[in-house]
DNA sequence: ATTATTTTTTAGATAACCCTAAACTTTCGC
DNA sequence: GCGAAAGTTTAGGGTTATCTAAAAAATAAT
């Protein structure tokens, strides 16, 4: 069995390598993603090197292997069924479930998950939009763009976040974003990059690049 | 915050202590039922008392203060609530859900506590009878008698189970007892203490001491 | 009541995970 | 290409929760 730690890194080695285009993920970058430092990082490393979870030389980075990969997609699919059942049953708000859910993933029963699953009618996507991995290990894709690569007059419709903060999250519905609410690119402010974007027939929004830059849309 | 395993041994002793008439609670009953060495109890009972969660002095068994009685009714206020959930929402068996409520029960939210109770409309007890303390912290009295105690000639309902293994849960199900299920005291053995009781009105059932014991009626 | 047995506690270790400080690689800037 | 800066690993400790073995206290037995 593998522990909560463990389970944790492995999660955050996928995640962070998902958002590094694929790299190899550094020690310091795991460092501040755990809240832990440099130090317990290489020591962690170490162990799951030795238990073959990640591909790990020293200086140079790690990667997931295999096993490790199928190991994180199992806690991030177990992560985002209970985010479903925290938000549509039990109807929290989208910005209030992450660290439940944090602790949740980490119950080990696969029977648990599965039938929680089923409960939750096998959805296809956690309450920001992420994509639930699928029993047998696979990550769907979904081929989303974020909103700040968007063309001038392209519409599009907002599918997820890149950012699950809190704060963001909490700043998108006061500024009256929601996931499928769609949008029509009016312009792209060639200056600091932030975006006015049309929502509905009368409202203009004004988006600051880093809002757009973690807002998801197909 | 408490860890786990303080959490956990709270939750012993409030157990211990109910089964035991009130009792003060011994290292060795401790070690055994955590699974581990008195010695390691020993620790802990120094660490729960800086903590001012027990009565502790030394060679003298061990009393939940108010403090550490509100705790362990709060755990145990999870682990029952937990439990309704897997069964009533998930579907798993009563003998299927003590180990994963033992994990959830230690997931730090009152708030979903408090949610999970209002989702499963307030529940009064648990799958196995037990009744689910309070969010004021009260255990509800039951006023339940074993079937070992019941008279000859009495009519009871089966209303829970002093024991939780799934091997005795089991054994009740290929039984044929279920909560809820009337019984009458035909005779008891004054041999063995075993006893014959009336299920509807043509079968009858022998019940050995250990499981009639273990059974608690209204 | 004095010894024998059981129970409990202390002493000393270990494993997991984290830390700070120091040493060692790699990378960057010129 | 070489020194400085940045990044990473090792060395040496600390904490929590566990263990075994041995000592101490309480209980039981004669």
């Amino acid at each position: 069995m593998h522990s909560f730690t463990e389970e944790n890194y492995l999660k955050t080695i996928y995640s962070l390598a998902a958002r590094q285009d694929g790299d190899e993920v550094s020690t310091n970058a795991l460092a501040e993603m755990t809240a832990t430092k440099a130090a317990s990082v290489s020591d962690m490393l170490k162990k799951l090197a030795d238990k073959q979870l990640i591909h790990y030389k020293k200086y140079q980075g790690v990667r997931l292997t295999d096993e490790g990969e199928r190991l994180a997609l199992k806690i991030i699919r177990r992560h985002r069924l209970w985010e479903v059942f925290l938000v549509e049953k039990l109807g929290f708000g989208w910005d209030e479930v992450h660290s439940m859910a944090e602790e949740l993933e980490h119950i080990r029963s696969d029977e648990l998950v599965e039938r929680l699953d089923a409960f939750l009618n096998n959805p296809q996507f956690d309450p920001h939009g992420d994509p639930i991995p699928t029993v047998a290990g696979e990550m769907p894709a979904t081929g989303y763009r974020k909103l700040s690569d968007v063309m001038t007059g392209e519409r599009v419709r907002i599918m997820g976040v890149l950012e699950h903060s809190a704060e963001f999250l909490q700043h998108l519905v006061r500024s009256g974003l929601t996931l499928g609410c769609e949008v029509g690119m009016n312009q792209i402010s060639s200056f600091d990059r932030s975006v006015e974007v049309q929502i509905g027939p009368e409202t203009t929004l004004f988006i600051s690049y880093d809002v757009a830059r973690n807002l998801l849309v197909s």
